[in-house]
DNA sequence: TTGTAAGCGTTATCAT
DNA sequence: ATGATAACGCTTACAA
């Protein structure tokens, strides 16, 4: 059993073998058309048959592009496992789906610390062709300058006008509106707001909340507005003194799935029963969401769509094209953790 | 705003600008001993200072590596989203931080239908340097055969005898052993089993479960161990049969946390408390389970060494190095959903 | 200690 | 419709 394996074709190679020379080859497996259909034809079969490919590093060398796209998971500390929400491999997926669909790889990265230099990096390293960014967080500066500089660049979240980059994100208000307003039209009238409300995507939900308030005559207590973070422990941390005060509530809507399982769980411990004394409305229905003790109800993202639209917008840019930002509808999903009965 | 950047330096430039041959900054950049010291400091300063950085395209056309580590993700038997599981999220993220504290880029690969041939294309196509497969999964052979080929691979996953290739991965057999050890401890005596034992992995901790039993001079009930599948929707069609039907049970051993998340729920419905009625051991410790309600008492894999030691013996491997295979002690985690009181 | 020059495997620009 | 030939930007013998 011997590891070595036999030094890969080369172009060369298969040149000889078909008789022709290099640039020929090329271009037949380019689908070049003025190479004779026929020709073309015979040598793809010749390259097929002797597993010959095309060695993408000397192509990208002259060709100048990668045929790889960069996606970047902003997640400053590393206690912060921002990256164990279930949000982030789903949409992890799908773009690895959607990139190979269109031959190109992917190139992850995790970024930890506030270096926000990274952003672009990878393309302006020539890594890659563009720049994903999944949840512009606190880069959102970042994410800027890179835009600027030219780096194509598209990032996961909040739609912000005039922020100089393209997004793709959902319709974040109207989850937030119509999370609180399934609480509200059951009667529940003491709503809090879990979610770091830093991040503009979870700003964006808490105007949609407050929102939903304004829209009935009512007002909200800013005693139950907490920015709890995505980290299970963390955001027990944050939600305990909410649960332990003297507040009282009835409702909670919660920036992530997760935030509203621990939700449950301190409320639990503390005594007061879920949906009974609370209900409670999640976000992302992630897989997790449909099978928790209650079920949860929860707002749905399109993330599938999503993500195709990340990187078909990001390969248009990677081609010097304009394109604009896309703003997803999202979706209530009722399951048991708001039902009355 | 003009999109347009200027033309990237190239190692030609910083010879220029620093008045030495192109083989100079090279070697310089590389740490290269026999460059005088000073010439090396003022060099890379100078590097540092114009923001130039090799063009890591044409150094892997020439050097031969490309300083990059795929990672493969195989995806057949659950079409559906298998990288949903918070562990895949999990080692990802100690992927990519094992990886970029060597310098390496992680190029990263779904894999979906039954082609076995991606094990290694990765690397045949000198994409990238070498394999890192997360769950063996059905792809034993696949495996088997790229390692046979010569491409340097590691597997997550159950240690084969006579696999013929690397793996990293928990004592699974202890593990299965711990959680049935903890049910039947507590006086648990008809305890089910969860999870497709085709997976070597799974499989070995059945062989846990059933060592625990035979150690006590206990047997286990057959109609108790369900094939049950990791994908939440997938897992509930299997597991209703079992707590539909009349067979008793008094304990739980899943193969994944989501799985024993699922299990709760179907209990619930079923009228079935846990852990007063039914005792349940996850697999994993995903950071749900301690927010689960109730909190799950779980097996605890050390994903973050398990991820280094990965990366680790991925480049021994594609330096040419011989390696063994490893296997990761696991760790019982308690909490409420075992707790008798 | 540094410089010269060849070559990694493609694609693109000319020719023919 | 195909072929020669020159880059692409770097590393590494070999020379000096």
């Amino acid at each position: 059993m011997n590891g070595t394996s036999d030094p890969p074709l080369t172009m060369k190679d298969m040149a000889a073998l078909a008789g022709v020379s290099e640039s020929t080859v090329s271009r037949a497996l380019a689908d070049h058309p003025t190479i004779a259909a026929k020709t073309r034809a015979r040598i793809q079969a010749l390259s097929a048959e002797h597993g010959y490919t095309i060695n993408p590093v000397a192509r990208s060398l002259r060709s100048r592009q990668t045929r790889t796209l960069a996606v970047v998971i902003p997640l400053f500390h590393d206690k912060a496992q921002h990256l164990s929400d279930p949000f982030f491999s789903l949409i992890l997926g799908h773009l690895a789906d959607a990139a190979a669909s269109r031959g190109y790889d992917m190139l992850l990265s995790k970024v930890v610390d506030l270096d926000y230099a990274w952003v672009g990096k990878a393309v302006e390293t020539r890594r890659a062709d563009a720049v994903i960014v999944i949840g512009q967080s606190l880069a959102h500066e970042a994410i800027a300058a890179a835009a600027h500089r030219g780096t194509p660049v598209v990032a996961w979240g909040a739609k912000v006008d005039a922020a100089g980059y393209t997004t793709v994100g959902s319709d974040n208000r109207m989850g937030g509106d119509l999370a609180a307003s399934q609480l509200l039209d059951s009667g529940r009238r003491r709503l809090a707001f879990l979610g770091d409300r830093r991040l503009p995507e979870i700003a964006q939900r808490f105007e949609g909340f407050v929102e939903a308030h304004r829209r009935r005559g009512l007002t909200y207590d800013p005693a139950l507005v907490v920015d709890a973070r995505f980290e299970p422990e963390e955001a027990r941390r944050d939600l305990l003194p909410l649960v332990r005060g003297a507040v009282q509530l009835d409702g909670v809507v919660a920036a992530s799935d997760l935030i509203a399982i621990s939700m449950i769980q301190v409320l639990n411990e503390a005594g007061r029963r879920t949906p009974r004394d609370v209900g409670i409305v999640g976000f992302d229905d992630t897989p997790v969401a449909a099978h928790t003790n209650p079920p949860l109800t929860t707002i749905r993202q399109d993330i599938r769509r999503g993500a195709e639209l990340l990187v078909e917008l990001a390969l248009k840019l990677a081609a010097g094209d304009e394109v604009g930002s896309v703003e997803l509808p999202v979706e209530l999903i009722v399951r048991g953790s708001t039902s009355s009965d």
